[in-house]
DNA sequence: TAAAAATACTCCATAGGTATTTTAT
DNA sequence: ATAAAATACCTATGGAGTATTTTTA
């Protein structure tokens, strides 16, 4: 059995003649004869009953028309949506963010892409870890990764830098310096510090302490939390101070100013993603980037 | 597209192999190549990403993969589904009864049917009359009727006899000869009669009156009723006596007595159906034809 | 007898085969 | 170096066309 079967039967079973329905197939009505006869020898059913003066279908035909035209009309919506997926508005699409993108670019993507590509289906999952972001992404459990890139490169995947920004500081609101213009990071030398993961858990860990060495200074105490809310729940309690990209702002929690540097410190954000990713990932990437195009 | 794209191209996401995909199919490598690429020129999206080494689907080619299963389970069904609609096993029959059947034939049919044949949807519909009965089934929009064939004969439709029975009076539980072995119709010459529709609207009104005829008499009063269930009822009300074939003894009601004639008068049953119903009529008339087989 | 489906036959388009080349690892 | 996909080319099947016959209402 093909398809052109089913088209045939599928003319003849509505024109119930088969010179008129040969001719809707732009086919000579021998052929359509033939094909009838074809197919009703390979599915052993008599489908049409038919004398010179009329043609009508019989009980297996009338199920053979119904069943047939659902199978045309379900590979027409295939055919459609196969170029909706292959333009990338159709489909799946993963994207896993590190603590300090999930509060700013992840919720503005969300509502990008809840706009702009209404049949991609987002997986969005924040607070992640950088290394573990990157293995996602090369085993394919993952279509993109926001990232703060770290020291050593990655060449396997493709990196595309997303936004530079200053850091903050959070303070506690009681605290001498909550509220003014900026803050010179000097001052907070004898304060303890609330950090992200040391080790190579997290890129933010090492670029803080690099921040304050730059201050000449190296922190007295450091209290390490995994996630960046925890982190800023840290210092409204009063448990230190912290350093946070700027994009964490977004993040707003009762009894904590964020205060500039005066002498700003930055940080890169930036996308990360399979080479052959499909094109749905490719949309939703051009996405990533007008989320964080302008930064706040 | 044809079926046998569809098919080539099942095989080749599962077995992510051209040679080993080609050898499933009975096919050279080659001409699954050329499938491929006329399957993606024809959706104009690229369904595969192949190497020498390595055969991976798309996006597209994994929805494709999904709904090219979906069409050709879909087809294996329906070539089933079609031998059973051959058979008689699936599909759809109406069957009209006359008001006299629609007591003992009616549910009888009703549960061989249930037993043997329970991909048949039987549409039954009782208490119908004779005339309309056989427009019905000569315009289709009835397959079967069960019917007391009436004087003129039937040539446009099948028409089969089921049985022949004997009438049997209908008596209040009262009335003196309730009770009897037997009576002769004669005793009732007295007594109102109550009937089916005369005019041609109902074939019984005939027969009766030929019966009453037959042993000497005509019925001083005439009650005519259009449903059996009423007619017995109405006896069970003492507005009089009547005369029903004995399948109706079915319909047991409060009040009322069912006594055979001392010199049988008897009624036909037929089956009438069209000339070129389908495998489920003829399945169903057989069971009809089960369902009279003994004479109650 | 006239309209329409079936049959007879012919032809050529094309699906698929064989041989070979290209490519990626 | 080698396995595997792509390409080139050829062959033959069978799908569709034309002409004709058969059927039935």
């Amino acid at each position: 059995m093909e398809l052109r079967h089913l088209r045939s039967f599928v003319a003849l079973a509505e024109e119930k003649h088969f010179g008129r329905a040969a001719a809707r197939l732009h086919l000579a009505q021998p052929a359509l004869s033939q094909q009838l006869r074809q197919l009703e020898r390979e599915v052993g059913v008599r489908l049409v009953d038919r004398s010179t003066r009329r043609v009508e279908l019989t009980d297996a035909g009338r199920l053979l028309q119904q069943r047939a035209l659902d199978v045309l009309a379900d590979l027409d919506r295939t055919t459609d949506d196969l170029a909706e997926v292959a333009a990338g508005r159709l489909g799946r699409v993963s994207v896993g963010f590190v603590g300090t993108a999930t509060y700013d670019v992840l919720p503005r993507l969300a509502r990008l892409a809840r706009e702009r590509l209404p049949g991609v289906r987002l997986d969005l999952r924040g607070e992640l870890l950088a290394p573990g972001l990157l293995d996602a992404v090369r085993e394919r459990s993952l279509d993109l990764a926001v990232v703060r890139p770290g020291a050593e490169p990655v060449d396997d995947l493709e990196v595309t830098p997303l936004r530079t920004e200053p850091f903050v500081a959070v303070l506690p609101a009681g605290h001498p310096s909550a509220g003014r213009e900026a803050v010179d990071l000097a001052a907070l030398a004898e304060e303890s510090l609330v950090t992200h993961p040391s080790g190579h858990r997290s890129a933010m860990h090492e670029r803080v302490l690099a921040a304050c060495r730059a201050a000449g200074f190296s922190p007295r105490e450091v209290l390490e939390v995994s996630e960046t809310a925890t982190l800023v729940v840290f210092v409204a309690a009063g448990m230190g101070v912290a350093l946070v990209p700027a994009s964490v702002q977004a993040l707003r929690v009762d009894g904590v100013a964020y205060v500039p540097l005066a002498r700003p410190e930055t940080v890169e954000l930036a996308l990360v993603s399979h080479p052959d990713a499909g094109p749905a990932a490719a949309q939703v990437a051009a996405l990533v980037r007008a989320a964080t195009e302008p930064v706040p």
